[in-house]
DNA sequence: AACCGCAACAACCGCAAAGGG
DNA sequence: TCCCTTTGCGGTTGTTGCGGT
């Protein structure tokens, strides 16, 4: 594991958030490379980051198959249901969520979910997690309210799937599997809850016609020292940032889900990357490739 | 219009495990 | 076997935007 080959001297790297340059050079350096020895991709990408840092932000953010924006019922369920029992192994209960970190799922569950739980534990019946999730999908309201504002509205306004009576094994195997369609109220407004989902496919550039300002604000891709907005913002950004570019095809993820379930399968579809996959390393990647 | 509180989420920090020399 | 480095993981913090007052 100790890559001594791998000197780097010792720097001030560089802390906060990523430019899109940034994000760009790690992006190129490891589609061109692959992925190996983590603390020397800053020095050879071209990068004032230490290697910890680039691997986070290819894991959480530039890594190929990454579905961002709402999670979707069946993936809340998982996610409750594998928190009550796995604990906070985010990690492993990352694994059961094709697509999603466990830097998401954890802040998905410390900015929401712990909040239901906490809110329906606190009540004069604790609920268990599979009443939860009958719960998530039979009070239409609740999260709505919740998340009335912000670009984070949850799916389960007036959902009418079935409450999923189910351990977390059997849940996890669901989603590990072909998942079941999501069942997609149709009176879902999908005007009012614009998910901000992207995935690598996005950033994969049309080899001829890439360029960072194609998916990045100018004002933001142009100089070196900028100051990329905040992330929510960033995503936003990235949402709206498409311009001229077709959307694309998840971009309505929620919809999609309708008809091809969740977990962005198929979205992998439209890469050839087998060469970034083979050099996968991570649990996640392992499940997901 | 300004301020405040809350929510979302990216990123950092510290620790432990893994593994090579 | 020990030491050192890298990697992985979970907890926590910092930043930003939005809605409410």
């Amino acid at each position: 594991m100790g890559c001594r080959s791998c000197e780097k001297p010792k720097m001030n790297y560089r802390k906060g958030l990523w430019s899109p340059e940034e994000d760009q050079r790690l992006r190129d350096y490891i589609l061109k490379h692959g992925l190996g020895c983590w603390s020397a991709v800053p020095a050879k990408a071209g990068l004032q980051r230490n290697g910890k840092s680039c691997r986070l932000r290819w894991i959480n953010y530039l890594r190929p198959g990454l579905k961002r924006g709402m999670f979707s019922q069946e993936e809340e369920d998982v996610v409750i249901n594998l928190q009550a029992k796995l604990g906070n192994k985010w990690s492993q209960i990352a694994m059961h969520l094709p697509g999603r970190t466990d830097n998401e799922v954890k802040n998905y569950w410390n900015s929401y979910l712990k909040k239901r739980v906490m809110q329906a534990q606190g009540g004069s019946n604790p609920k268990s997690p599979t009443e939860l999730t009958s719960m998530s999908t039979t009070e239409p309201s609740m999260s709505m309210s919740m998340h009335h504002h912000h670009h984070h509205v949850k799916n389960s306004s007036g959902s009418t799937t079935t409450s999923h009576d189910q351990d977390a094994t059997n849940v996890s195997s669901n989603a590990l599997s072909a998942p079941p369609p999501l069942a997609q109220p149709p009176s879902f407004d999908h005007q009012q809850a614009q998910p901000k989902s992207f995935v690598f496919s996005d950033w994969v550039p049309a080899p001829e016609s890439y360029s960072v300002s194609a998916h990045w604000p100018a004002s933001t891709a142009s100089s070196g020292n900028v100051t990329p907005s905040h992330g929510g913002a960033f995503g936003d950004q990235m949402s709206g940032s498409y311009g001229a570019l077709p959307p694309p095809p998840h971009q309505d993820h929620q919809a999609a889900g309708a008809a091809t379930g969740i977990a962005g399968s198929g979205y992998f579809d439209l890469l050839n990357m087998g060469d970034i996959y083979g050099g996968f390393t991570s649990t996640n990647d392992d499940l997901l490739f």
